[in-house]
DNA sequence: ATGCATGAGTG
DNA sequence: ACTCATGCATA
């Protein structure tokens, strides 16, 4: 049992505890789920021996049942301290020194306020240089983001994600050298020129097929309009894309990224040397089936924009990145929620999609699980459904008719979206979505 | 590919 | 307490 927590090398197939750790259990709280929901164990923990969690797992019981009123108190729960001083000085170093926090960024323009949900992503992950001390960020910006005004939400997403992430902690990984796509110090020949022309990827072989299909437009314009300029080329990454650039470019990217052979882990570490932010698998997998938020997108079309670049001019690389699996800090036990318990939570939410606190804790208690879960669940849930495509729908709009089953989520966009109306903040998604959604209908 | 989770930022 | 961007763990 203990061996699963403290040996995180391996494959964490057979690991499921059992009670290794000091479980606090099922006494004072106490809502074990037993029946509702059962919590896979197997921590990640980084490599850490000597250093098992200290921790009681993470009790439940202390907010649920008896206080009706708050439970306040959770985050700190399951976050425990790194043990290691090794490990705990490079979690420091990590947070302490590279802060994605706030940037200046020069844009002069529009000073969004809510919106510039900038990365600052790592979690504590990149400093590891294992071997391959691979962090190399360039001195300058990126090439993009023109003009200032040129629309504050997409604009304002990414140039802070770029510009703002690295300065500071660059000191401590200079290392100059080539890199390539891949995060490996250069080697063969010639890697790293990032070509002038850059028609970002018109290799004819590969970027004819699907894309280009349908494309109306009429909807192009939804975010941008008080900048003005912005109505150039859709395949400049300066401007804000449409969701049909987003599309396509998507499609194109995976395309491409599998035919030079790499992994969606692959990018998303060659992202982390190229620009200093590392993304996960999930993150490139979800940008991939259009899966994130329209903002989202937009914010990591550059990035990736970028490194598809930087892939087509170093063809034939070896791909031999060694993957950092690291991270600190402990995490929940994923819950596994029945399925009865599922299809209980799905129709509260179709009645409800926001339970009140009160709600929520009446819901967790007549279904067992803890109230955290169920908050968690809910959040989750809505977050689903501002994602640009829904689950099941993304490929080419003509199987959305086929594929039904998610067909109501159409008729939910386009009903929202022109209720909300076409541009505004806090309706990017729907905006994308709906625009989407509605060729395919325009088209039929 | 996705389900559940964390945390920063916002109210 | 919620939203959003992200990711570990898992199916």
């Amino acid at each position: 049992m203990a061996t699963a927590a403290s040996n995180p090398y391996l494959p964490n197939n057979s690991i499921h505890t059992s009670g290794s750790i000091v479980h606090s259990d099922s006494g004072g709280g106490g809502m074990q789920p037993g029946s509702a929901a059962v919590t896979s164990v197997s921590v990640g923990y980084r490599g850490d021996p000597t250093a098992k969690m200290v921790q009681s797992d993470f009790m439940q019981g202390a907010m649920a049942a008896s206080n009706g009123g708050h439970m306040l108190s959770h985050a700190h729960q399951w976050v425990t301290a790194l043990p290691h001083a090794a490990a705990a000085a490079a979690v420091a170093a990590a947070e302490a020194g590279s802060p994605w926090s706030s940037s200046p960024v020069g844009m002069t323009g529009s000073p969004q306020h809510q919106q510039q949900q900038d990365i600052k992503n790592n979690s504590g992950r990149d400093d590891l240089h294992t071997g391959t001390a691979l962090h190399l960020r360039p001195p300058h910006l990126g090439p993009h983001q023109g003009h200032p005004g040129a629309w504050g939400a997409t604009t304002a997403g990414h140039i802070p994600s770029i510009a703002g992430g690295q300065q500071q902690q660059s000191l401590i990984y200079s290392q100059p050298g080539g890199f390539t796509v891949n995060g490996m110090l250069s080697p063969p020949g010639s890697q790293s020129l990032v070509h002038p022309g850059l028609v970002r990827g018109d290799t004819p072989e590969l970027d004819h097929g699907s894309h280009h299909h349908h494309h109306h437009h009429q909807h192009q314009h939804h975010q941008q309009h008080h900048g003005g300029v912005n109505s150039h080329d859709p395949h400049s990454d300066e401007d804000t894309p449409t969701s049909d650039d987003l599309e396509q470019f998507a499609k194109q990217f995976k395309q491409r990224r599998i035919k030079l052979g790499f992994t969606q882990a692959d990018v998303g570490l060659a992202l982390g040397t190229l620009y200093g932010n590392v993304f996960s698998q999930t993150t490139i997998c979800r940008f991939e089936a259009l899966q994130l938020s329209f903002k989202n997108m937009c914010k990591l079309k550059p990035l990736l924009n970028k490194w598809l670049e930087e892939a087509d001019s170093t063809t034939g690389s070896p791909t031999s990145i060694d993957k950092i699996a690291a991270q600190g800090r402990k995490r929940k036990k994923r819950t596994s929620i029945e399925v009865s318990v599922k299809g209980a939570l799905e129709s509260h939410f179709l009645k409800c999609p926001k339970p009140s606190a009160q709600e929520i804790t009446s819901l967790a208690d007549s279904l067992q699980l803890e109230k955290e879960v169920v908050r968690v669940w809910f959040c989750n849930r809505r977050q689903k459904e501002k994602r640009m495509t829904p689950p099941g729908v993304q490929q080419t709009p003509d199987d959305v008719y086929s594929q039904v089953g998610n067909g109501h989520f159409l008729v939910d966009y386009l009903k929202d979206a022109s209720l909300t109306g076409p541009n505004h903040p806090s309706d990017e998604r729907m905006s994308a979505a709906s625009s989407m959604f509605h060729q395919v209908i325009l088209a039929h």
